[in-house]
DNA sequence: ACGTACGGGACGGCCCGTTTGT
DNA sequence: ACAAACGGGCCGTCCCGTACGT
């Protein structure tokens, strides 16, 4: 391992600035944490911050960007998919997936109002959500469907959230979400005795 | 009732406040809502949030107290019932109907970080959790029930959240919440033919 | 005089702000004079300075305000009049008395980039300066009119800066001022000799 | 001609960081351009500009150089000449010749506090100014004198500045000046009906 | 019961200057 | 000749809390 020049590589210091920047968003909301509260974490100085993300807005979005298009990536296959339930377990499978490999970001994403109104602002993401409901909701007719989606996904997004299910790993939390979530929706195992 | 002697009453005021608050932490987070904010939202100044709350912390906690002593009797009541189900039916029905009835508030309480911090340094509230937890995961043994259970208490209170479900009624909102979690908890629907 | 309850009265407070940031601002320039600067001059911390004027821009166009009046009704004062000389005796007269009476503010107004951005920001202030450039400049026709109104308008605003003419007292610089600008300007002395 | 291995040479780059400079410093004064924005509008990093020169200080000196030393030689020039008027003529026109080919700059050492302080600071500035002040003044006795000239001194740099007089070219621009000067101070035109 | 004035302090943002590496 | 990274510090803004007056 060629020893890298300086104590940490710079590529370094920004991934770990969004690492703790995203513990602690999820710790203490992100209008509660400020870039002094990062830094020091860290052990660098504002300016370091500033030299990496010129505001805390972006940092904000680095952190977001894979878990976006991933989320985006889901949406779209599922979509391509025929047959409601084929689309809506898909879609679950994924949605679990991403959150649980991210899962205190998730929380963050999902449920904080200040991130909300930043993603809003940037991006189209109302329509995504929409489209997430949707394959999720179409399982079931009428208000019953829209209701047990919108359930199931900020269940899913809350509950992995920092404090919560710590104590079980990725593969116990992924079987039981989905199970939990295929019941809530309506969705039966699919018969894959063949796979 | 003794006429107010002004256009409102003092209680009024401390009402509209504590109204006003749960408003905006919803839509922008406890902390990055401030004390100013909440007074000019109603048209008066700091000075008279001041008077009625001396710190943010003590408008919060005013403002949770009546769903806490609901939340707290609930827990009692319900433990005080015989067999697993009818105790987890009873949890879940409270816990919705409590929600629904303070929509925007209970998402504050339950996801966000610095009111969660706040609620633990002062009361015992992660005892109260477990127990609402415990009271819907004995349903299902093991890792299985609790996960649904997380699953549907954080969804419950995360989907009634600002900006979410806002076109349904209270009525069919707590009907399809109570379905899709008896589905999720697997809560078989209680042979009340004769009610 | 019942004397004020505190040391010196609010609105003294503000009065004596907006004073020491004139001065300041002349002495060096708007954007090197920071709100610290400010505060410090009047042994107020910032916070104080913060309740009287929200943002340095608040307190910047409270300071330009009353020249900004008094200049709007000077040009159309000199509008209204008959003949191209009465008109531009008229503007030079008032321009100077107004620059006099606020020597170093003027300076600051006529010069200072920032300033003028922020103003062009708020106010038809392009407008303005337009209509007293042409008040000026109509005495002789084409670029010789308009040159010599720039000269003129400039000059006056730029000689009563800071460090500048300070030891001659108003009235000195004021006639001398007005004569250097008839000459400038081509305006013949008005046959006042009864005056 | 060698050719420069690169896009630009390297003293070409000292002087493009020069211009835009002045540029900036006379659309947002002094204190209000940072090295960051100067770097940027040329499309460099600041270490390039660090490169070049020390500190922002270090720039402006470099900046004005060329313009200071026209100026020295200009006042010694016109003082080594016979006559009140002789001199004041000389000093006038070399005045408006060196503010017209150097427009945006003068109006910004001739107003800006910041650049005046810094620049009192390295040179004799006050000398230069009394010198300037005293050839034009003398044409006219007391008061008078004084205050016409500093009239036209500040008026000159002052009305070429940016936004001002952009749409007459250099010599349009010189002609009226000189002529609008020469009435404000009192200057007979030269009989050169020979030349 | 509420407004006015203000202190003390922290925020996000950005500055200038410097080191180190190409 | 230039770029990347970072320290130390100041900026304007705005925070929470309080003393005082009505």
């Amino acid at each position: 391992m060629a020893a890298p020049t300086r104590e940490h590589s710079a590529q370094d210091t920004r991934q770990r600035l969004m690492d703790v920047a995203v513990r602690l968003f999820s710790q203490r909301s992100f209008a509660g944490t400020s870039l002094q509260m990062i830094a020091d974490e860290l052990g660098v100085t504002k300016a370091a911050v500033y030299h990496h993300f010129h505001t805390r807005e972006e940092l904000l979005i680095a952190i977001i960007e894979p878990v976006r298009t991933q989320m985006r990536a889901t949406v779209e296959e599922a979509e391509a998919l025929r047959g409601t339930h084929a689309r809506a377990e898909r879609m679950l499978a994924a949605f679990i997936d991403i959150t649980v490999r991210n899962r205190a970001l998730i929380a963050v994403l999902a449920v904080d109002p200040g991130v909300i109104d930043m993603l809003r602002a940037h991006f189209e993401i109302n329509d995504m959500i929409e489209r997430q409901l949707k394959l999720l909701a179409d399982v079931q007719p009428g208000p019953a469907g829209v209701i047990s989606a919108g359930l199931v996904l900020a269940g899913i997004a809350a509950a992995t959230g920092p404090n919560r299910m710590v104590d079980y790993d990725d593969e116990t939390l992924r079987r039981h979400l989905m199970e939990a979530g295929r019941r809530a929706l309506g969705l039966r195992a699919p018969r894959r005795p063949a796979a």
